[in-house]
DNA sequence: GTGCTTGCAAATCGTTTGCAATAGC
DNA sequence: GCTATTGCAAACGATTTGCAAGCAC
């Protein structure tokens, strides 16, 4: 994805682009594979080394109140996050720990807002636990 | 449920019923309000005053692993467990943080290990995150 | 008495908070 | 200069760990 089109997603969503928003969601958008808080400050303070975890974080809560992305909380050690607002399930290897996109059920596709028993539902989150194929091969049972 | 229900579930899932299994496992049996590790712990540390927080984690970390209860994730917070094993939603309030059950949609109800992409699939969760009924007429909206 | 279970205290680690420094208009 | 944003250091809180004490067969 195009960095002018990280910076519209901002400016459509009424977040002023300063060059730290604009590097933690331009790399949620290159990099699809549900990166931690930690994977984000790792990678991005190498080339701006006075970024601070506590603007990670900051960044990381105004793009989620604004919808720009998701929150992924598969794993009770640490969040999850994921700039694919498209409706999808995620799979997470209880063996190797490693988190990957699945469909959605044709049923639960529906992205918009909708009511359970008067309850309004504005975000459906389908996860799957078990083994993935390669910890399979592997046999990286746990015994 | 009665006791002895809870400590036949024990016993044929191969864990030795010791009184603090017993209590843990009764308290989430009799409570299905999807408790968290302090407020079991609080609970039942007023009639057994020698109970530690630990042994909660080390009790309900072996009812998980040995597939007696669920860890509900829904909340990055903390981990709620819930021992309602048959396969249901959760939908938490993002306003008064409340978690309810709700039914699943009928095609993802199966209850079987599957295969997906050749990963196994041994748990599903679904969680919807919204506005619960009482808030939206409380308007405790967050603003 | 051997091995499993429990419980305490300390450590760990992801996340939040308070507040001062800085940047942008 | 005023306001929003950033960044540091400390605090916080849920969970884990190390280890000693207790229990059961």
């Amino acid at each position: 994805m195009e960095q002018s089109q990280t910076i519209n997603k901002l400016i459509t969503h009424n977040i002023k682009p300063s060059l730290q928003r604009i590097a933690v969601l331009q790399y949620l958008d290159i990099n699809k594979n549900h990166p931690s808080v930690d994977e984000i400050f790792n990678v991005l303070s190498k080339d701006m080394p006075t970024l601070s975890r506590t603007t990670v974080y900051n960044v990381l809560k105004l793009l989620y109140s604004k919808g720009l992305i998701q929150m992924i909380t598969i794993n009770e050690k640490q969040v999850l996050f994921d700039s694919n607002m498209e409706n999808h399930a995620h799979f997470i290897c209880k063996s190797c720990n490693k988190v990957v996109d699945l469909n959605l059920p044709e049923t639960i596709k529906d992205t918009q807002n909708f009511m359970i028993d008067n309850n309004l539902i504005e975000e459906t989150h389908v996860y799957y636990k078990g083994m993935c194929s390669e910890c399979i091969k592997n046999k990286n049972y746990e015994l």
